[in-house]
DNA sequence: GTCTATAAATCGATAGAC
DNA sequence: GTCTATCGATTTATAGAC
């Protein structure tokens, strides 16, 4: 039966085709530059070809966001490899998060800051396969885990782990997301990534 | 010559009413919905009427920015009145500015989450009557003077200022993203305001 | 599976009648 | 000063030929 797998497969590279062309118009020309006649033109296909391969220029621009989660959880991971304290452990995925903005800020955009668009939209009350929301719980459990490693440790004050988990995470995504949409209102981007991370740090130390 | 100055008047007050609408358009159904028709529908009056007071889309959109950013600072002011020690100005401003966040969240959205859209394409290099970015200025001075005053009255570390007002702005900022955005994501966001913001100021603590 | 052609809608902005 | 009418371009999505 190789017929129907080489089928399959080929099916299965058009519908990675389409998506590569659609990272491509949102990493280098925004949101609003992802249409499907933008895609169709890119791959060299009629517009009504792309809706063989997804139901609706949505189901792409959600799937874009799933890569984008996977992206960031690869990049936090290997930053806590290795790394035993966890205030240490803080500090790094701190370090590997604003480097991850800093590296790729249209996929940060994508996942963080175009949610009232294309996220939320998936996030629908009875959507129960939202796999991007599964992501990014992965990710933030990075940070999670390692705060309340750091209360039970007794480096940080009995604060609450997840509260603190947001804080630092709000902390970061705030600096980045300043610079991001106005860089002209931040200085150094990275020196106030530091301080934000070091001065929080300082004021949750036991 | 009262009649000119009738006209003037009139002509003003239409004026107002389309940026009236315009304002509850964007505030109620969100930037997308930001359209001449869409306003012309509202006021009752023909789309191109709007073209004789506004020569643009766009205008009437950067009129709305700067309005916002106006909001902003009229919230701020009170805040910090009266309050002496700058600490708790810090802190004062802290929470006023979380408050006008939760309590217009569409004015936060258009003037620190659609930046690349409506305010970045005003701060074009030549633009010398940016007003917007004036009184963004202003916004941001209340929490650098405070913050340059902690240092210098031995409350905080010698750190520098503008770099640490950058900082509670980016934790501030982080936080209320976040939670409009996408409020799920988010538990309680007083409380994590409140967190963010004591824990900087512990952090900073001389 | 892919294309052409098109429906049906919406947009910003303008021309010209009144 | 306002309106009607419209240009010209855009969009998502679909129907039907091949």
């Amino acid at each position: 039966m190789g017929i129907a797998e080489r089928r399959e497969r080929e099916k299965a590279e058009l519908r990675d085709t389409i998506l590569a062309a659609a990272r491509r118009i949102f990493l280098e020309e925004g949101p609003e530059a992802l249409t499907m006649r933008r895609i169709a033109d890119a791959i060299e296909y009629s517009p009504g070809t792309i809706y063989l391969y997804f139901e609706s220029r949505e189901q792409i621009a959600l799937q874009l966001v799933r890569e984008g989660f996977e992206k960031l959880v690869a990049a936090l991971g290997p930053a806590v490899s290795g790394v035993e304290d966890p205030v240490e452990r803080i500090r790094a995925i701190g370090t590997a998060y604003t480097e991850f903005g800093l590296n790729d800020p249209e996929t940060y955009k994508l996942i963080f800051m175009e949610n009232a668009k294309y996220v939320y939209a998936a996030l629908s009350p009875q959507s129960g396969d939202a796999g991007e929301i599964e992501a990014g719980d992965r990710a933030f459990d990075f940070i999670a885990s390692a705060v309340a490693q750091a209360v039970e440790a007794g480096a940080f004050k009995p604060v609450e782990p997840q509260l603190a988990a947001e804080a630092f995470w709000a902390g970061l995504h705030g600096a980045l997301s300043l610079h991001i949409t106005c860089p002209a209102m931040i200085g150094d981007i990275r020196a106030l990534a530091v301080l934000v991370q070091d001065s929080m740090i300082a004021g949750l130390r036991a």
